[in-house]
DNA sequence: GAGTGGTCTAGACCACGCC
DNA sequence: GCGTGGTCTAGACCACTCC
């Protein structure tokens, strides 16, 4: 018989012991952990097991490491909170900050691509492309303006009216089976002109910051191409940045 | 007797190795690789470090990997050109887009530092901090308007003048023995006053990207606190995102 | 069931920092 | 010389995919 149930990795266990370690022992910042060979046998893994905990806690800001000397608790626990390195949707971001997302579809457009887009989803001759564009509302105030296209052939469904509740990234998941893996963003400050900003609803001058993606998938095709348009009012955001 | 001689490490030979057999078999995107078993043989590495050549390859955007199924060729290698997830100092952002880096130091104030700055700092009662004031050019434009605040008590050898020729955070590295490791920004859209844009000698309305960074070294320690604006008009930041 | 990548182990040896 | 982290190996077993 077979008793599926639910098992975490041994690293993840190792780094939950190797914390736990540290808060019973009651190291302080710049402490000295045990070595990798006595904490294995003190956490109860082996010893690549372990070292793999130690590097992901590493990263996480927790401890850092001098060879030859040993592993030391970090002054601090840094980047607690992920940041623009980390691809997120424009709902996962509005969510992030506890606001409630709406979102009012303003347009839906098929047909050929313009030049910027071809470009940069590298599409072929002839390709057609489907292109949203939305109106996204944090708690019921304005927060970013959204235009993404998409190769109109992965809409294989057909293309949906909107994404009932759900955001276009788990759309993409759920429905088309694309698992998204990644993004190149450039990021770069932007102000509405007087038109604009009088359809969008907003008073001029606003300070926004534009997010130009593509969006990758697993396999590295480029299934999305995005502008958002944050509101710099809305929104705060962080990069978290290592050497 | 020791023969002393620079070894690459295995597994960046092991990458090597791999991208070979790769284009020796004429393997194009989506095409499949050997097993790990077969490839270890192949590249003449153990599976582990094998593994870990490929876990690079992955992160680096040449392959992707399917449970069960195996190793496969990216349809493209995305991220040829590294963006803010990676810290760099002004000078370093300067020099990456060709342009010939100036520094011109407007002050240099050594006093108790503002709420502000001692909350970011963390710095304790009665700890003093030394404030530099520098624009920064590039190809003799306008580029960067930068204040960065450092603890006092790290300028061990008295405060520089200037860092003659050196960035900030070459200073650091070589003369203080700082080892910079990371930081975490706060990116936002900003654009300077008639008052200030006189002072710093740029037409007003431009549009900027204000970095405030605080500065992270391998200890944990945070060394300095600064606000970058770039000149949006020079610039084009980018961010690699993972899932 | 066969084959693939995912996880984990025990142990060897190397390079660095310090006494 | 000794202890530390850094690298590498050979091999076991698990989980997923496909036939």
């Amino acid at each position: 018989m077979k008793t599926e149930r639910y098992r975490k990795s041994l690293v993840s266990l190792a780094k939950e012991g190797v914390l736990k370690y540290i808060s019973s022992n009651n190291l302080k910042p710049g402490d000295k952990l045990a070595s990798e060979i006595e904490l294995s046998r003190i956490v109860g893994v082996s010893r690549s097991t372990l070292r793999e905990a130690l590097a992901e806690l590493s990263r996480e800001g927790y401890i850092y490491k001098k060879q030859g000397k040993g592993t030391f608790v970090m002054e601090r626990a840094n980047f607690l909170r992920s940041g623009l390195e980390k691809f997120e949707g424009v709902t996962e971001v509005i969510r992030s900050f506890n606001y409630k997302p709406r979102t009012e579809v303003i347009k839906i457009e098929v047909g050929a691509p313009n030049e910027e887009i071809k470009d940069m989803l590298e599409l072929s001759e002839e390709e057609m492309v489907v292109t949203f564009y939305r109106k996204r509302f944090a708690n019921d105030k304005f927060a970013v303006y959204s235009v993404s296209s998409s190769p109109a052939s992965l809409f294989v469904d057909g293309i949906p009216k909107c994404f009932e509740n759900e955001s276009m990234i788990d759309y993409f998941e759920n429905h088309l089976k694309i698992k998204v893996n990644a993004a190149i963003a450039e990021i770069s400050p932007f102000v509405f002109d007087e038109n604009m900003s009088r359809k969008l609803g907003i008073k001029p001058g606003i300070l926004f910051l534009l997010l130009k993606q593509v969006v990758v998938d697993s396999m590295g095709r480029k299934v999305i191409y995005s502008l958002d348009y944050y509101n710099s009012e809305l929104f705060r955001f962080f990069i978290n940045r290592k050497r």
